[in-house]
DNA sequence: GCCGTTTTCGGCCCGACTGTTTTCAGTCG
């Protein structure tokens, strides 16, 4: 029985204890013990003494033991002989809850979606205490859409609707201060919902302009200092706003910013100083309550520096403020080194682009349109290449307080070739090497793909690495540990895609890259001018990476950069 | 169920909202 697999039992079993109504405290116990492994690095045969972790104890070790020696679960096994299966599907309906469940088995029998519709229908939920008549009527609603709501959407979907949004704060002349909050602030690739923070000495006028001015589904719930609806869009999306004063903003903000680990570590280090964090600010040992025009104040006042949003995970982050400052950030970005322009699929001409970069405050860039193999975005053979340099040359001959080099993103071709000659690449400043085609080969041709590109002495980086497109396509799965021990071994650098639609290398892969200290670019491959802005996602993505700037190739001078790429020449 | 150098018992993050209640339980984030 491997540690996934245990994990998945404890987290079962916290479940089964739920729907049985027991003690919240008993049933997070479980969940904690599962997070506690989960965030343990080590396997489960590295680990000891399994009740050292903090989170496991005696009970929760006993089921890890036997786990491991039986593969089974008899606390599991029991539960589920007296847990009905069809009750788990309905935690998920708003409004239900473990209590809840409970009672409606034990009193009514109900132990599944089917059994609950039926009681609704009959009336009996309503002589049920603690139930009544509206009870009936949101579980009847809620169980039509069940299984219709996605459980959690994509950042590159939920960016669209915070802009729209945005627009609309702005618009709300009561509103002195707001900010989005939530997993969309610390830039997780999917959230479930999305939260905004409103400071505003006027609640009962923003509440009514929210639900004016938004295209609304459902409102959720709409009290003095939270409005919650439904927004009803492509997919829709549920949004919370957080009504508050300018005094209680920053530590609204940083509460829900969250992670919960990392709010729960937060008040555990407040409790530890006599305080008490809340929304509405921290009190002292002496029961004021103290609050803060900004977040960074917040964090001093624990004798912390500001820990950005993104790296607010598990609560370790904590331990690790040190490293912060080594962190890359968006100012310490002086290139992006994959762009495209009219010469392929892009919106904007060469110049164009390196103006937007200049006015951007970029030091140089590279242009890296399409190789001639993409035929649908108008890649460029080696003749075209040969003039579009010309306009490069041209560009840094007006701006010559700013380089542009002349690139390519050349295809890596189905059969495991490149889409130019090393006599075309060695003529290019930058070489940039992806894939776009025959995803579906098997793992090892998709390596050996991979792999001719690492191994070209005139190839510089491998773009997107894995061709995901975030909750939609998983990309072409390539080894991705093996690419990496490669492009340390070859001294290529991996692409972090700034695009919000991949992001790709994702977290775990970046981290791994470190270790490797293996080159990492931040590019936008952008194909059009505001495009480049998405530079900003990905610098945050690199941060949530705890990727390091020396790391990070945008980071280096123009000096550096040109010595790494002339080094195979 | 887990935890502890003020604790081996009594907390566990804490507050808002809703729907049920006549003062609160359950759910949620």
């Amino acid at each position: 029985m491997n540690k996934k697999m245990v994990i998945k039992t404890l987290e079962k079993i916290a479940l089964l204890l739920e729907l049985q109504g027991e003690n919240p405290f008993k049933v997070s116990a479980f969940r904690k013990a599962a997070n506690a492994l989960e965030l343990d690095e080590r396997s489960l045969n590295e680990i000891e003494d399994i009740t050292a972790l903090k989170g496991i104890g005696k009970g929760t070790a006993t089921v890890i033991h036997e786990l491991i020696e039986t593969g089974q679960s008899t606390q599991l096994k029991e539960l589920e002989e007296v847990v009905p299966k069809g009750l788990i599907p309905l935690l998920k309906l708003p409004g239900l809850g473990g209590k809840k469940l409970a009672k409606l088995y034990s009193e009514l029998g109900i132990d599944s979606a089917e059994s609950l519709r039926a009681a609704c229908v009959a009336q009996q939920i309503r002589q049920l205490a603690g139930f009544g008549p509206k009870s009936e009527e949101k579980i009847l609603k809620e169980l039509d859409q069940l299984g219709e709501r996605s459980e959690r959407l994509p950042i590159w979907y939920l960016q669209q609707i915070v802009n729209e949004i945005n627009e609309v704060l702005r618009s709300i002349t009561e509103i002195q201060k707001f900010s989005v909050a939530g997993s969309f602030r610390r830039v997780s690739e999917m959230s479930k919902d999305i939260d905004f923070i409103v400071a505003t000495e006027k609640p009962e006028q923003v509440k009514d302009q929210l639900l004016k001015q938004l295209t609304i589904k459902e409102v959720v719930a709409a009290g003095d200092t939270k409005v919650s609806v439904v927004l009803d869009a492509e997919d829709v999306v549920n949004v919370d706003f957080r009504l508050v004063t300018m005094k209680e903003y920053a530590t609204a903000l940083h509460h829900f910013t969250g992670s919960k680990d990392h709010n729960v570590r937060m008040r555990q280090l407040a409790k530890e100083q006599g305080k008490k964090i809340s929304e509405y600010g921290v009190e002292q040992p002496d029961g004021t309550i103290m609050t803060f025009d900004t977040e960074e104040d917040f964090f001093a006042h624990f004798g912390l520096p500001f820990i950005p949003p993104m790296v607010r995970e598990s609560g370790k982050e904590l331990e690790r403020v040190d490293e912060l400052e080594g962190l890359v950030s968006l100012e310490h970005i002086v290139s992006d080194l994959h762009m495209h322009t009219t010469w392929s699929d892009g919106a904007h001409t060469v110049k164009e682009m390196g103006q937007a970069l200049i006015e951007r405050g970029y030091t140089h860039g590279v242009i890296t349109d399409h190789s001639q193999y993409l035929k649908v975005a108008n890649g460029l053979t080696p003749e075209r290449l040969k003039k579009q340099r010309l306009e490069i040359y041209d560009f840094n001959e007006a701006n010559p307080d700013f380089r542009l080099f002349a690139g390519t993103e050349m295809d890596i071709l189905p059969n495991a070739t490149l889409d130019f000659d090393d006599d075309v690449l060695k003529e290019l400043d930058f070489v940039i090497a992806s894939i776009h085609s025959s995803f579906s080969q098997p793992q090892e041709k998709i390596m050996e793909r991979l792999f001719t590109a690492i191994q070209n002495p005139y190839v510089h980086m491998i773009a997107h690495p894995t061709g995901r497109i975030i909750g939609q396509r998983e990309g072409y799965n390539p080894d991705v540990p093996q690419l990496i021990q490669w492009a340390a071994e070859y001294g290529k650098i991996l692409e972090l895609n700034a695009s919000p639609y991949r992001l790709d290398l994702c977290i775990e892969h970046l981290m791994m890259a470190m270790e490797y200290n293996v080159p990492i670019a931040i590019n936008t491959d952008a194909h059009a001018i505001e495009q480049l802005d998405v530079m900003e996602i990905g610098a945050k993505y690199a941060q949530k990476a705890w990727l390091k700037k020396e790391l990070v190739v945008n980071t280096w001078s123009l000096e550096q950069f040109e010595t790494f790429i002339r080094k195979n020449k």
